[in-house]
DNA sequence: AATGCATATGAATATAAATTCATTTAAAGT
DNA sequence: ACTTTAAATGAATTTATATTCATATGCATT
């Protein structure tokens, strides 16, 4: 069994191709397997078990995804720069691969197995924001009377709420369009002034 | 098959607790059934098929979960205080029913046979804040220049994952003393002036 | 108390799909 | 060409649980 064949990766996108379509529940060894052009069984030479498929696929996902938003974010100086750079990766990556994007907003949540999982990247994500947020109060551009636990809920919450928009809508538009525009809602609110 | 007897309530809210505890599809009728305190075969005397649970449970939510809504930003006038009213409704019910907000937030927007409700209850909640935000612009108090469309999936997006954690924290703080200053950073945004 | 009707029961059935494994195919080494 | 090892196959097995249905229980009417 080794990790980085050809069948392990046609498998694994096969499987996100299916997820994506069907749902986690729905799906089947033998839909995947075929989608993968691979027999029932050869699926369980790389993998545990159908849970271990989506646990791997969500783990080789994000850590490609952690590492664009680092590099995206590590790319420019000051706080709302770097917000924005991480608000236009994250929703680039997502536009880039519409599957990961419906298993990440439909499946992810629900699924109990792979609930750990879920809060290590949650926290991750929460924890960026957090770094950027004290940054800018450092700088004296953002307020220094936020509530950061709320804030960074609000910002993820936020971008995920947009995101699940677009699913719904089958990507018909563009979604990294959105990036600007989110971060200066974030940034000015909706009051006039 | 009368609608509202007690059996049927029972079920459905036995479903609620079973579904929040173990997720939709790791529930299964009998433990339903024993939660609700009848029979296996019982179930089919009120309910379709398992999916038909989920269906009324969704459907007598929702409408209850609507009227208070409404009931709530009707009761003020402006556009801010309807706003405020309508978010800290929305925590307020999803913290006194947290199976509901379990339900809700991780089960709801995975399960592809309930789609079509799903669309149904986002579109209603959506529209109602158009409604509100438009109020806003007339009133003067809202920049004109907003874009409604991610304005308001601005705001249910950010509302979502304020509940999403406090679900995720097993519902240990006040969700009720997080609608005015998440109202705050809707309107004010987090950049220092 | 007997009859009929509605409601409830839970063991038996049916089904679907994850997983296994005996067999086949391909590749590598001598 | 022959042997050994590794990789792949897919039909057969196993398991789990949603759904059905023959039977029972309770309740009202006469």
């Amino acid at each position: 069994m080794k990790e980085k064949s050809e069948k392990y990766s046609a498998i694994l996108e096969g499987a996100g191709a299916v997820f994506a379509r069907l749902g986690f529940h729905k799906a089947t060894i033998s839909q995947i397997a075929q989608e993968a052009g691979v027999a029932d069984g050869t699926i369980y030479l790389y993998f545990k078990n159908k849970d271990d498929i989506l646990y791997q696929y969500i783990q080789f996902k994000t850590t490609s995804f952690f590492e664009k938003m680092r590099s995206a974010v590590d790319a420019t100086e000051g706080a709302e720069e770097k917000l924005r750079n991480l608000i236009r990766c994250h929703l680039k990556e997502f536009q880039n691969d519409r599957n990961m994007a419906i298993i990440f907003q439909s499946e992810v949540r629900y699924l109990r197995n792979i609930a750990l999982q879920v809060k290590d990247i949650s926290k991750w994500y929460l924890d960026f924001l957090t770094e950027i947020i004290e940054l800018g109060q450092m700088e004296g551009h953002l307020r220094q009377d936020l509530f950061i636990g709320l804030v960074k809920r609000f910002v993820l919450g936020a971008v995920e709420g947009i995101i699940n928009t677009w699913v719904a809508a089958e990507g018909k538009y563009d979604l990294t369009a959105m990036a600007d525009p989110l971060v200066d809602l974030y940034l000015g609110g909706i009051r006039k002034r």
